[in-house]
DNA sequence: TGAAAGCCCGCATGCTCATGTGGCTGAGCA
DNA sequence: TGCTCAGCCACATGAGCATGCGGGCTTTCA
């Protein structure tokens, strides 16, 4: 039996949610919560379900900062996120947070009901919307892998240089002497279009170099 | 009319889809291939489709190299795969390279003609499973945002280091003295606890701290 | 009302860096 | 055969760096 509470301020919402949710067999509707510090008082010292459905946009704290907490005492929580929102931002944060699951509040209660079942068999349901604003914001943060023609020594130093380490140190790490390490970082200023190191290691993990 | 492009190696499978699609009111499917280098041909002198149901796991060029190709030629086509893979690399590898929509080959014909129509009314059609690889894979790389207690003018110091510039031009930038950013520096340093400026670069850039 | 923390400035010292110049080897290509 | 290119080494010099010390002024909060 799967245990899920709930979290949202819409009284009749809730027990609708509630009531159909219970009437399912395998899930259980054991707690219902009407804003996110009552929930974080009762995982204080309940067990946390397998599942929990989370309102943004309460009053009070954020649901948004809510998940952040949830992950931390029940990590293995599932957290499914009931929204009218559907902004990037928002969903940014959800994301990046570790919700696994983003509907909106527009869904009907079988879609909701189907969603929970998705995410407690091990899937993210979300609408295809989104989908599509998550995979937006993927390719926007996916390092661009740009290619300077470094060959892979260079990389390798460039590599080493990233890890805050001094030319006298590299050269050691590599068992190289010091005019050699030298002699690679002008050629990957060069390649890369800098003159200092820093600028070598900030182009290097803006652009997913190493 | 939205143009649809199929690229799928199995014969049977593709006309079965052009037919399903071409049924459909609003989507037509345009031209169809069984090999990727086709279709990059086929792109060099035609006009791009709206649309392209894209197998990866084709015989000669990878589908998923295929992506990167058809976005530099074609970048606001729309790319929905089609795949017997599940497997987190290559959803990754897709969806960096920007496809729109994951779908596994036992979808149904119904299921493909709705992710279509998802797709090109601006959703990202995927199987929850799939979703949720995409979400893990976003907490994965998304930055950490420690927080090391850096004040608003030591993080705009250590942003303008990440751009490369010097103390110098820090100092000119913020119309500062060379004296004062020193000053700043070494609290960075002792903050982030590092002692160069390439490991307090790399500590602010891997860790989102700017 | 006093301590703490952020912001700003100064100077000196020794170390590290960037960059100029030069050279040697071996692999691969034309 | 001669060329380029990656990999390695060397030395010198001026610029830039980290870090030691010192000071001041304001805001915030207990």
């Amino acid at each position: 039996m799967n245990t899920i509470w709930i979290v949202e301020d819409h009284a009749a919402f809730r027990r609708t949610l509630e009531r159909v949710l219970n009437a399912e067999t395998g899930l259980q509707c054991t707690r219902d919560f009407d804003s996110c510090e009552k929930l974080l008082a009762a995982l204080a010292h309940d067990d946390a379900p397998h599942l929990i459905l989370l309102d943004v946009g309460l009053p009070g704290m954020s649901g948004l900062a809510g998940i952040r907490f949830i992950k931390e005492r029940a990590p293995k929580t599932l957290i499914v996120i009931l929204t009218v929102f559907e902004d990037d931002d928002k969903v940014f944060q959800a994301v990046c947070a570790g919700a696994s699951g983003y509907l909106l509040k527009t869904s009907s209660v079988t879609e909701i009901t189907q969603a929970v079942r998705d995410a407690l068999a091990g899937g993210s349901p979300m609408t295809s919307r989104i989908a599509r604003r998550v995979l937006d914001m993927f390719t926007k943060f996916a390092p661009k892998h740009s290619d300077y023609g470094l060959s892979e020594r260079e990389k390798e130093i460039l590599q080493l240089m990233t890890t805050g380490l001094i030319k006298k140190e590299i050269a050691d790490r590599l068992t190289l002497s010091v005019h050699t390490v030298d002699t690679y970082l002008r050629r990957i200023y060069e390649k890369l279009e800098v003159n200092t190191r820093t600028g070598a290691v900030a182009k290097a993990l803006k652009e997913g170099l190493v």
